[in-house]
DNA sequence: ACCTATTAATAAAT
DNA sequence: TATTTATTAATAGGT
């Protein structure tokens, strides 16, 4: 139908085939919906063109239910020629697969955990013990390896600061010193005027350098498993 | 084209519907098949009769590839339209959330054993000295409760052989006071006839019954860890 | 995208 | 279901 017939072969020129394609695409579209709706059949089309577009035509808009319902129809056939090809069925094993990996792990935690040991063997239980025991050695290791990381930092801190206290107390010492000085030399001056003295100086004001960091000695609670130092620093 | 045109609406007549329907099938098919050939197009066409009848056309008859090819293609528009409606959406989740979950577990395991310390600080290795420490228990606790259930039944068979074996040696010892009895009845009976006499009896057929079972005592591994019962008793 | 000569499809009859 | 035939529909090639 058209201006001379064509023979059934690809046609090479590109602007043709194109054109030929959009066309022919449309009588193609056009003829699924007339069948579809005259001879009520349902029909699902669906066409990628050589650059790899989509266009497809389905009755009922519903290409997903049609597509289904030819996977239901062919797969008996299917399976007599290859049981196991197909994507759904290599999800399913996919699913069933991780499935039971979840399964045997969650058992393994309940049994690291000291549950659901009624089944285990002897000889099992025998592993599993040891296992536990090697386990804890590791991170009985760890742990003390944290603590005396942690003592060391907190030692050297407190050495630091009773030398920065030994420090200031010397200075207090010096100043107390220039004071008690400055009072005589008050006092030599002010023979029989009847001044007040200076007010003494402020001790209750200038505590010990160490209580102010307000912190107890980080020895205090080490026996009590209360100890926890800044997480950040691990 | 034919004699007349056609409404595009069901053809109520059965017998014409039918022939309509084979006809436009046909040709249907057969316009797949060209604008494929021609255009270098990737066609499928699933058209299902009123009646249920499966036809198909399909590019190098290969439907599969071209569904999913449609499948994958339509993933993305779909995904638009409605992020989380689809089968593949929901296996793809359920899929990530199962990987994910197994990361977990494993990631558990490791420290469970002992591994990957690393990371974890000193509260949760704390924490989880405690639990390994619980679990421990639990599993000693268990282990021992089979331990002197076994015990108990190797007491119970070893009392039971013990008593068949004195009774056996009862009855040996019965069976040679008869057989003496016997002998002196043979000897008096044959005195001067020369006659070899009769063949003691065979003891060493007739074992110890205790040492027929060739279980040394239950008792004598205990303490090296090979003990291992029968573990379908348990 | 439109036009139109020409071929292809097919409705109805057989 | 197959063939025939009159008629319409599809479309190739040109614009």
């Amino acid at each position: 139908m058209g201006r001379g017939r064509v023979q059934l072969k690809r046609i090479e020129n590109k602007i043709n085939r194109q054109v030929t394609f959009s066309k022919r695409r449309a009588g193609l579209l056009k003829k699924a919906h007339e069948i579809s709706v005259l001879c009520d059949a349902e029909v699902a089309l669906v066409v990628f063109s050589h650059k790899g577009k989509l266009f497809e035509y389905s009755t009922d808009s519903c290409m997903e239910k049609i597509l289904e319902r030819y996977e239901r129809y062919s797969y008996a056939e299917r399976q007599l020629i290859a049981p196991e090809s197909d994507v759904n069925t290599n999800w399913s094993m996919e699913y069933n697969r991780l499935k039971a990996k979840i399964e045997l792990l969650e058992r393994n935690q309940r049994h690291y955990l000291g549950e659901d040991l009624q089944a285990m063997s002897p000889k099992e239980l025998q592993n599993l013990e040891q296992q536990l025991d090697t386990a804890l050695k590791h991170i009985r290791t760890r742990k003390n390896q944290l603590m005396y990381e942690s003592i060391n930092e907190l030692q050297k801190k407190e050495k630091a600061i009773q030398e920065q206290n030994s420090m200031l107390s010397k200075q207090i010492k010096e100043r107390e010193k220039i004071l008690r000085a400055q009072q005589e030399q008050w006092d030599q001056q002010n023979q029989g005027h009847n001044m007040p003295p200076p007010l003494p100086p402020q001790q209750h004001q200038i505590q010990h350098p160490y209580m102010l960091s307000h912190q107890p000695s980080p020895f205090l609670n080490m026996g009590l498993m209360q100890w926890s130092p800044n997480e950040q620093t691990y």
